[in-house]
DNA sequence: CTTTTCTACTTAAACACTTAAGTAGAGTCG
DNA sequence: CGACTCTACTTAAGTGTTTAAGTAGAAAAG
């Protein structure tokens, strides 16, 4: 078991006390160019490195921050959106020198706690706020304990906590203004979870383009996001009266499980049915016919708020922030309405 | 911004010594039933939590592990097995009040250094080490710094760290056999990173397969677990000469892509050509034809390995132990040999 | 030449725990 | 009854950093 080298080691060795190595190492003033140059060589020279908790103790940042999702399991496993997501959140962070810990709970109130908890022991600096459902009181919490947070979705009023997100209502018209384009009169939506705040943005989206285009008809109905609820789903709607011409889905798993169904109803894709995934993914590329989606810069998405992190916690910006709209991807399981 | 509760608010208030309650709330002896009843209450009742920064300092555990993944963001974002294997992982530790802490590396030289530094801060108790390549040093770093860790696969010789690991040449076998029932005599197979151990333990129990069975010929073709590379490795032995009647796959990603190249072909699977998954999920039910796949328990995994970690830093056990092997789940993309 | 200001430091307290060592008082034993 | 052992504590040192406050010496200002 190697001794850790501590600043009191630098110190000896540079001669001078721990307070000058601390401000030197911290890139403070109070040093002059020499001995900072000096102490920084040590450092290097014997590996030193923070100890996290030593700088914690004495108020300093913690450099982590912390990411709580609050899904299922079996969900999350064929969610694209989360691992890449968190690819890039981390590839900031990491360049950052700032740790990311992970909490996958399975529900809201189990998400609040995880946050007291981390922020009760002092664990992290912040915390990234994903998946707001539409009375969410996790902002409100932040700003009452304190927390800095950012918000993964639309700012709140009153609050000045920093949020970045992607224009979900212009994403959703895009998409119906395509199909429309084909000839599609009777369009529907499969949802994800009725609670996100985002799936409620997109369901009035698409009411309102559907309205704006006066559609014959436009019914949404809500799932879990699974495969399960998306088959279930698209197999109500395929065997209504008035079936659609053309679907939309909140998911690339839910679309690919209506290809299914269509087969098993014998609605020929794309002839009878077009089909709309509302995230893109390998997923929808190695299908029969491949899926029409709407593709995001995910990794990007999560870069960009990653960064808000890091801003908010060094000085205290709180800027809310836009990132691109993702674009129509139109594959095979779009074509004409039939007539 | 609350004050946070400390060992010492609890002290004043039970009338004891910081020493004390310290002593209680550990769990360790030296104090009454009675005064620890009482700390306990007040404890609970003023909503302390522990520094872990405090705890960290004084030298004890840190309640935290860390999880290095050594994969692109674009692999990662489509392969179910991590994000699995994550809340398996999770689910165990947060209900011992254990923190995760997880890094997205590129290469292999990035994640030894993530473990330096994560253990140089003393940011964590352990680590999980995944993925292990055929010459990975990292259980001799481990060892010769002293850190804890859990291998999540073989064991090491010589190296007592403890292991949880599942019997992939069993599973390769059971596919194998399978496979010759059935009646194929050309059996190849697309293997994933050809660097990983454990695809290294899986080609060579498939080499010793096809010798016990007497195959005609069995191929490897080593990826990089994307679509892509699945893809062309289908193609070139679907195009080969004396074509595989029957191939499988390292994970479901590539079993899914080569469906389109049997498709773009014009081979009928299963009729022409049987397509096994070495991993299951949606991914493999959502296809037409459905695609027969090796099923694990991956969050279960997860979880052993997990609980392996906690057992390693509270008691020192190093326990090597197995997950049970995937069984195998026919579907529709398997089916008897052509004659 | 004295006073002031500045630079480049040093000093020491604070942070919230853990834990080895010490101790007072009660009970046990011969 | 004195010596010993327990129990249930207390005391205080130690952990590695940050940072406010202090200081010595040099340079600048008057």
């Amino acid at each position: 078991m190697v001794k850790r080298p501590t600043i009191a080691d630098i110190a000896t060795r540079a001669g001078v006390s721990t307070g000058a190595v601390s401000y030197a190492l911290n890139g403070r003033p109070g040093v002059s160019p020499a001995t900072r140059d000096k102490i920084l060589a040590i450092a290097a020279e014997i590996g030193w490195r923070p100890s996290i908790a030593a700088r914690s103790l004495a108020g300093a940042r913690v450099h982590a921050v912390g990411l709580i999702i609050a899904r299922p399991a079996r969900v999350l496993g064929m969610e694209p959106f989360f691992m890449q997501f968190i690819s890039g959140v981390e590839s900031v962070l990491s360049a950052n020198r700032t740790a990311l810990l992970l909490q996958v709970v399975p529900d809201h109130d189990a998400a609040d706690e995880a946050v007291r908890f981390w922020w009760a022991e002092r664990r992290i600096d912040g915390v990234l706020v994903t998946d707001l459902w539409a009375k969410d009181q996790r902002p409100e919490l932040l700003a009452e304990l304190g927390i800095p947070g950012v918000i993964v979705g639309r700012p709140r009023d009153g609050l000045d906590l920093p949020a970045v997100w992607s224009d979900d209502a212009a994403a959703v018209e895009s998409v119906v203004d395509y199909l429309v384009a084909l000839g599609h009169r009777r369009i529907a939506r499969v949802a994800g979870l009725p609670s996100l705040e985002h799936t409620q943005v997109r369901t009035a989206a698409f009411h309102a383009a559907a309205e704006r285009h006066g559609l014959e008809s436009a019914p949404v109905i809500s799932t879990d996001y699974t495969w399960e609820e998306g088959t279930q789903a698209t197999r109500k709607l395929l065997t209504s009266i008035d079936r659609p011409t053309a679907i939309t889905y909140d998911n690339d798993v839910m679309a690919v499980a209506a290809l299914s169904v269509a087969h098993e109803l014998a609605i020929s894709v794309p002839e009878q049915l077009s089909i709309v995934a509302g995230d893109d993914s390998q997923l929808c590329l190695v299908q029969h016919p491949s899926v029409t989606a709407l593709a995001r810069d995910i990794v990007g998405y999560g870069a960009r708020v990653a960064q808000a992190m890091l801003d908010l916690v060094s000085d205290g910006t709180t800027t809310a922030q836009q990132v691109p709209t993702g674009t129509l991807v139109p594959r095979a399981s779009t074509a004409a309405a039939p007539h």
